[in-house]
DNA sequence: CTGAAAGCGCTTACAG
DNA sequence: CTGAAAGCGCTTACAG
């Protein structure tokens, strides 16, 4: 069991005012007295208790993550992963601890745990449903979302410009002299997939020329399905001759060049292929990928800091935070 | 601010033992009561406070997890991504909440950070200097190590058999007919590298034959590195026909096998390549890269059991938990 | 079956 | 400069 204040103030023959006083540095306390106090708290490895101290000040300094993902990779999961690095490192500057949790199901189970925990803010990765919206409402709490995709105003939430990444994809192919496109899009109830796709098909088609562009929804955002994919469209893909294959993001894309690199198809020689996000695989693959870069680690860390200024009730500019996102031109275009 | 026991007591008109015995569910209620109390619960949303709880029942349900590493990426990190989403689910389905952390600089301080939260048991990520485990053993609380090494026979450790691993991988690359051995090796002073050498080494020297292998030392253990290393020795590299080049780790191996195919060697047709660990891109990589899968996904599951036990203080078996490594054949041998 | 009281480990006015 | 007392939001014997 841990030493209490009132074993450290036995001790030393002084009052339990007087040790909290000493240890957290508040009111006086005569040189002398102090240093007693402090040997025995270096003596005995006292560490005053943050439940205690969390109970009078009605402070816990923890802030809540809750991941909604069905299934594992959570927080391998390249994107998360990167969000979440830069939350623990933007919170521990702010001396914020952080309870992390996953939420399979979109429960509000996991909203109920972390009101319980007392968590003075909580930050909401992916895509929720609006009835967990709602929910976390209902506490009044600061929180935010990251990541995700809501029509409703009051939330606060952070994306990056989908659309322009898209529209930006869209006319680096067109420069570089494609106008055989296929594309491969990722679930359309994904706010980044639909946005990254529209963006791409309306500069496409605002283009001089003949552009031909062939759209296939994969049903997951996955390598795998990036790859079976083009593999179930394999005989229309080299009969029509496209020359760029562009995908809503590189983990379908990876995909697809894999399956082009299997089935020895020059890149970009003979088809030029494109994602969207760069991950770190995407610099690491041979070719290295073409893609639009988002930066997830300044997401995350300016979710931080945002939450950090609802909790201290400070002056907030906007509920909706964008972020631009950048072309990046490799090997693989 | 949340609601009280205090303030549905008031409510109901009943005193705070009744309304805690409802919602706790222990000791004697009469329905009526029960389901006036409840139906103001349901209304306010009012949540137990996790914090006053902890302090009666001097319980808190937290574990922390302690990662040290001084640079991101680090749960972005392919591999301890893995091992922290295992905990996570592991510490969900067991009861507990995580305290994630990140310790730049072997510090004390996320220690200290930890026993103020009053955490109940420790995960150590990464290796660790003797002085931060003497740290923590003063503390007496239950704590464990995963994937870091320890002379220190008192601290429970979850590990891969390494130099089984790295055994393995020699005897596959010689019965593949390779007699021309380039390996990198990563860091030496990490125990994983160290046996995974080891392995290799020792089993390689024991076969027939003139086997010939040059063994060459990254300052790292990364993907650049191990690009990097092979294009320094690139004209020994060629010069001496190496037919298959080994890594101790995945990324290394990536990373070369990327300088490899800049220059057109094909793989596996003149050089093998050959990794360790079996991160999530070794399958994803064109050509998908053979390797010795360390199940990291068991291993943090296993210490949240683990530790699990410690604070309940049941019987242990071993300090010492050692993983199997299984050969994964892929495209690049 | 219910309520009053004590206590978990701190902090914070308030006396002295 | 120091100590006694109250209180943060609960739980847990103990009376009744």
């Amino acid at each position: 069991m841990a030493y209490n204040i009132k074993e450290i103030a036995l001790r030393v023959g002084v009052s339990k005012s007087t040790v909290s006083r000493v240890i957290s540095g508040k009111g006086y306390t005569s040189p002398e007295v102090r240093e007693r106090v402090l040997s025995v708290v270096e003596e005995l490895k006292y560490k005053p208790s943050a439940v205690a101290r969390a109970m009078v000040s009605q402070r816990t300094n923890n802030i809540g993550v809750i991941i909604y993902r069905d299934q594992q990779p959570i927080v391998s999961h390249p994107i998360y992963g990167k969000i979440v690095d830069s939350i623990l490192v933007a919170a521990q500057a702010r001396g914020y601890s952080v309870y992390l949790t996953t939420d399979q199901g979109m429960s509000l189970s996991s909203t109920d745990f972390m009101m319980e925990k007392r968590v003075e803010g909580l930050i909401l990765i992916s895509r929720l449903r609006q009835n967990v919206i709602e929910y976390v409402k209902k506490f009044n709490i600061p929180y935010l979302m990251v990541n995700g995709s809501t029509e409703d105003p009051e939330v606060m939430h952070f994306v990056s410009r989908d659309e322009e990444g898209g529209s930006h994809a869209a006319d680096y192919l067109y420069r570089q002299g494609h106008r055989k496109l296929f594309v491969i899009a990722g679930p359309q109830e994904h706010r980044s997939h639909n946005l990254r796709l529209k963006g791409f098909q309306e500069n496409m088609d605002r283009m001089d020329g003949d552009v031909e562009m062939s759209v296939w929804y994969s049903p997951e955002s996955s390598f795998e399905q990036g790859y079976r994919l083009l593999e179930e469209q394999w005989d229309f893909f080299v009969g029509q001759g496209f020359t760029a294959l562009f995908a809503t993001n590189d983990m379908m894309a990876l995909g697809a060049m894999k399956l082009l690199q299997q089935r020895s198809v020059p890149i970009p020689g003979q088809v030029a292929v494109m994602g969207f996000d760069d991950i770190e695989y995407a610099a690491m693959y041979s070719p290295s990928l073409t893609t639009i870069k988002v930066d997830n680690s300044k997401i995350g860390h300016d979710a931080v800091v945002m939450l950090d200024r609802l909790i201290k009730q400070e002056k907030i500019s906007s509920k909706l935070n964008e972020y631009s996102s950048e072309l990046v031109i490799r090997e693989s275009t």
